[in-house]
DNA sequence: TGTTAGCACTCATAGAAAAGGAGTGCTAAA
DNA sequence: TTTAGCACTCCTTTTCTATGAGTGCTAACA
């Protein structure tokens, strides 16, 4: 059954009020805030019924009432209006994008830090490795007598590096032999594959070059490895103290703890997201920590099959048109930025204050 | 004139009980803790004298003493017994550093990291780049028809790489020849350097072999320029709210969003922190938002030439013998691993939890 | 049948008042 | 110089008492 008209603004107007204030809203705010002309007493027979249906709760007798999850649910699928993002709030989003992203290698973890600061709620960033992640490609470079350095690329453009030292480092010409016995034997493989092929190699080479071998390709193995991981990374959380629902200490320390903790995971399988921005709300949340807290997700393609995901928490009180317009705007334009290169138009770039 | 030993021992007596219970201690308080034969009236007489040195103070009258800025500084420089790292401790931190420590560029941030784990309290780490830092070395590596990567590595050691896109890439042969352009153009250069041998190159080079010298220079430029912000890298901001002194909101929120901000500084100038630990007691601090914090610093070698800073900061009332022995010991193990390429002996890595 | 005004009732919150207690400073005796 | 005794201070906790916002219900009204 469908609720009438009426009570949907009321709804609507509980919503909005409850966002902006963190106060139970009474009828009376309902009466000025959506401009019904009924009386205050009308609409207290109204909220009550939405109490009854589940949509409204009260925190106690004599308090004003305030949106259930099942209330913000509704909200969100059916009555809330799409955000407009400013011109201001769309060239902040661009001028930060210009600004921080300079080392791909950091996309993540700066796409993090970027989603906090436009929300001002915590943020997570991770990005979701294809199945099968393979190497694509090796480089060995000389630095000096007793170091070189290594570079690896895995096929979803991820380029790491690392500088190995040692007595003796190989000379240039030995460098590029070892570079081709690595791009022969080891690109194209996975992480699970990297070990019996290291075993093969292992009976036809020499000890010294196998060694060398043997660094690289663990070091390969490490980035795969973490790669796969999807390790969260976590900006903001400070940002939590902000918010009245925090105010109390142990909401905020039990949330801040779990999200400071790096082994989180935001869903239980953060498989596919496929829908642009994904919204859950309070109880939805299958961990226990998140039970009083929404999650608003949105994910971009990084090219090569990875997938990124930007998100951020805050209470189930949250204007959640707004936020998740600027996640979307944001992943958007990370999109943009990690797979071709190039940024989104308009939106000039701040000069960094010197 | 110097103290008597009763008075340092009980001044002693007050820290420590301080430190660990977190309440002021009164004179009953003393003559259990610290094993003097004498009544509690006695040391009345002393802690008054006390604090009329400013060694102790009250927060109200008929509450106990608890140790003034001066106190703990007499502490930390005479009364303070080195703290014995335990078995278990300095495994605990060598299994970390085995751990954690893959991609060296990742080492300041991971540093700060641990030491916010290590000592459970918000901790920063950032690195001291010389005055002059250059370039020492180029290299560009083919991927595919439309992107290549660069790699730019500096005197200090530390290595960056850049994946570039465009329509179409060089091929092979023309990023050798590239790579020697620059490496005999740029190699050496300071940042200040770089534009104006850019603006003479531009005059010999044709518009496409400019276009790329460009962008790999601006790319090294910005390498440069983030190795000498020195940039300072937080971690476990969140455990603040685990001390009882910051339980109190604005206490929290002030610190917690001064360390949050990217730009704030741990020392005016954090110029050549010479001693291997450095203590700062509450209003020793400079800077406002630090006054009723405490701030523990050691430092390390990263070879180089650059300096690495760690610290952790936390309410005056802190344990410091502990928590400096435990940086301390951090900064050394840092220095061997980032120096050396090797760990310190003692202590297996543990499993990671699987 | 839906809407409105009126009114008693509930209950969280704020403030004032009172009780409790830890610790001090002082005095006088050992 | 040390100690016991004691009055005094002042923070903390508890209890009590307004205050007031908001509700639910009833009865009148359109």
């Amino acid at each position: 059954m469908d609720l009438s008209d009426r009570k949907k603004k009321i709804l609507r107007a509980v919503i909005e009020s409850y966002v902006q204030n963190a106060e139970p809203v009474g009828s009376k705010a309902v009466a000025q805030w959506a401009h019904l002309d009924v009386s205050s007493a009308t609409i207290r027979n109204e909220m009550a019924e939405l109490s009854e249906l589940g949509y409204l709760e009260q925190p106690h007798t004599s308090a004003g009432r305030v949106p259930s999850a099942k209330g913000y649910r509704l909200y969100v699928n059916e009555l809330m209006d799409d955000y407009k993002l400013s011109l201001q709030e769309t060239q902040r989003i661009n001028a930060a994008l210009h600004q921080k992203m300079k080392a791909l290698d950091k996309v993540i973890d700066e796409a993090g830090r970027m989603a906090a600061k436009l929300t001002q709620y915590p943020a997570f960033a991770l990005a979701a490795a294809p199945e099968k992640l393979t190497l694509r490609r090796f480089d060995l470079l000389p630095v000096d007598q007793n170091s070189f350095i290594a570079v690896v690329m895995t096929d979803s453009n991820v380029v790491r590096n690392k500088l190995f030292r040692m007595e003796h480092a190989p000379a240039e010409a030995e460098l590029q032999m070892l570079g081709t016995l690595l791009n022969t034997g080891f690109a194209g493989l996975t992480l699970a594959q990297l070990g019996p092929e290291l075993a093969r190699v292992s009976q036809h080479a020499n000890q010294g070059t196998y060694e060398l071998i043997e660094m690289v390709v663990s070091f390969a193995a490490e980035v795969l490895d973490e790669l796969q991981k999807r390790e969260v990374h976590t900006a903001g959380i400070a940002n939590l103290l902000e918010h009245p629902e925090y105010q109390s200490l142990e909401k905020a320390q039990s949330l801040m703890s779990f999200l400071a903790d790096e082994s989180f995971t935001p869903l239980p399988a953060t498989a596919a997201p496929t829908a642009m921005t994904n919204i859950v709300i309070g109880p939805e949340n299958v961990n226990e920590a998140l039970k009083d807290s929404s999650v608003v997700m949105a994910s971009y393609d990084m090219g090569g099959g990875m997938r990124g995901l930007i998100g951020v928490v805050g209470p189930t009180r949250m204007d959640y048109a707004k936020i998740s317009a600027r996640l979307s705007y944001l992943a958007q334009g990370l999109a943009q930025l990690v797979s071709q290169g190039q940024l989104p138009p308009g939106g000039e770039p701040e000069k960094p204050k010197s």
